[in-house]
DNA sequence: TTGAAAGCGTTACCAG
DNA sequence: CTGGTAACGCTTTCAA
């Protein structure tokens, strides 16, 4: 009666001599019990004799017996994935956060999948889809878009378990954890009025995206608070690459009366900035002072040492996963939201305004 | 006689309210054909006439049907997933081989699991067992060790689709892609020689592990070549951190003739080294002169600029994906190899030997 | 070209 | 506490 299955191990076949896995209908024939019994002695779960609970696994390591996720995600309409989507993989804003939401994963059972939109709306869209194939339990958002109409997000089948992190998206009924960006955007800036700077400029992300806006909106409130008016030739929009720094910096400071402080919405274009600062003969923080945003694994490396604002990445990436599985495990609850602690590291890019 | 499964679609329930997902049984139902069609006809492989063809898509469109990837995974006995395992998550180099990877994998269907093994021998292991227990089609490597006596690496079960990336592990019969490390360092110190340095020093990575091994290897063969002998004072070992480069450097430093010229077997390292450098009054490379291994993004920007060895790390990605797909595809096959070319990127932080 | 049906390897229900 | 057995949702063989 078997059927198509060539390979089919025979009842009949010495064990020493079969080449396929073994599954637990071998284990049972060899510890002589029931396939349920060894589906519950393996799981520990069941209420299982301990007697009957060592045969099994007797059996299963005389077999080398592995369980098989395949059958076993099918059968239980689980993954345990979740899946990761990013912008762009090879941010090294990341680093951290991928570590993070890893290790708390792990530790609960998970394992995850990467994603990488590169900005691209239909492959975002293609997560949503693998989402709802199955191929994960959970994802994981750090990309600032949503596909408006999709049928994970649709109310009639509960909204998918998503967590939406760093990047926050607006009344999406999402739960969601990032930094106050705006009120750390603030922070920076005061930290250079501090120093006695009133002429600062400011090299945005890309805006009207939430994240580039907020901050630059921090920049705006803390100068207008100050009383400082922002002439818009000292405000550039970057696209957070160290090339798009150092192209914004020399628009600043072509300008007629340039700034003494450069506040960057991110490290990697201050990074640029300060090359490009360099360049045209200016030195940091003697000249300029530039504090940045993110606080990179290299920024206390940089020359000068870079003055930033932190965000607690490995912790960020904890909460988020930690969210997740929350979510995945209880069902639907209402949208969480939280907010991490940013931290203002001051360093050697910074520096009081030299009296002229 | 349907026992255990309350939720059970109803036959007879109106197709309105069916709330669960539908599945091929829904679509052969709806579309008048039997299960065995639809699954033809979606998968576009079979031999369909285009009018059921036709109706198929379009009963599928009708019920938003998606495909369930745990059912087809366990049916065609694959999980159309790899394994992605680095000794550490948090290193920036793997930056651009996550995208590379990434991409390959994405375009030929699978999605890629993060491993990281944080150097723990028995994590490792675990990502092995993944792969037994079919999580994972097939695995990159990025680690030094192998377990010894996995049945995945057992002659008997051949050996599994596994690729070994970066870090050379010597005759496991694995598959493999690198560079050519001991050669690239020797262009790395020849560089240095060049202009006029013969005290030079080395900053080398974890000893013996391979990786660290062989660029000190190169070192001191180019060295020997040209006749300068290196006192035991001038290398120091180091893990890859910023902060060991800083140590190593110092270090080195306090001998009694301290070396013009400096070999670091990372980037990061080399930040360290130059920030340390700095903080005993040493310019680079005015005094100093520094070269690194890697390129990492942030070198070009650094200051001084870093000249150093680039590995193309996006390619080094795509091949290796590319190889663990042949190797999925075709089972069993001669193990491969393939070694990435390096090229020197001279910048600003090595000088000629300054005449004193 | 299509349909019936046999699995893929588990888990979990029900009955004993 | 244990065994029989029906799913989980799909692919694929064999027969028509």
């Amino acid at each position: 009666m078997e059927v198509g299955h060539p390979a089919k191990k025979g009842e009949g076949r010495p064990v020493a001599t079969m080449v396929a896995r073994p599954n637990i209908k071998d284990i049972a024939r060899l510890a002589g019990v029931s396939t349920a019994t060894v589906s519950r002695a393996l799981s520990d779960s069941g209420v299982v004799t301990e007697a009957t609970r060592a045969k099994v696994h007797d059996a299963a390591r005389k077999l080398n017996y592995r369980l098989n996720v395949r059958a076993r995600n099918l059968r239980i309409q689980k993954s345990m994935a979740v899946l990761l989507v990013v912008r762009n993989m090879a941010n090294p804003f990341y680093l951290d956060i991928f570590k993070g939401v890893e290790g708390i994963a792990r530790a609960a059972g998970y394992v995850v999948l990467m994603g990488n939109t590169e900005d691209d709306a239909n492959r975002e869209i293609e997560y949503f889809d693998m989402l709802r194939d199955g191929h994960a339990d959970g994802m994981i958002l750090m990309t600032g878009n949503l596909p408006q109409e999709h049928q994970v997000l649709d109310d009639r089948f509960g909204s998918a378990p998503i967590v939406v992190a760093l990047e926050a998206i607006e009344n999406c009924g999402l739960a969601h954890v990032d930094v106050d960006n705006r009120a750390a955007s603030r922070t920076a800036v005061r930290h250079l009025l501090d120093l006695g700077h009133t002429r600062i400029g400011h090299i945005a992300g890309p805006v009207p995206e939430v994240l580039g806006q907020l901050r630059l909106d921090g920049f705006r409130m803390a100068m207008a608070e100050a009383g400082h008016s922002v002439p818009s030739c000292h405000e550039a929009v970057g696209d957070y690459s160290i090339q798009s720094g150092r192209r914004c910096c020399r628009r600043i400071f072509e300008s007629e009366t340039p700034p003494t402080a450069l506040f960057v919405a991110n490290d990697e274009m201050a990074f640029g900035a300060i090359g490009e600062l360099r360049d045209m003969g200016l030195r940091v923080p003697q000249d300029v002072s530039v504090i940045g945003f993110d606080d990179l694994f290299v920024s206390d490396s940089f020359s000068p040492p870079l003055t930033t604002i932190r965000q607690p990445c490995i912790e960020i990436g904890r909460k988020t996963m930690t969210m997740l599985i929350d979510l995945m495990g209880s069902g639907r609850r209402s949208p969480q939201m939280c907010q991490m602690p940013t931290e203002l590291v001051v360093r050697g890019s910074t520096a009081p305004l030299a009296q002229a």
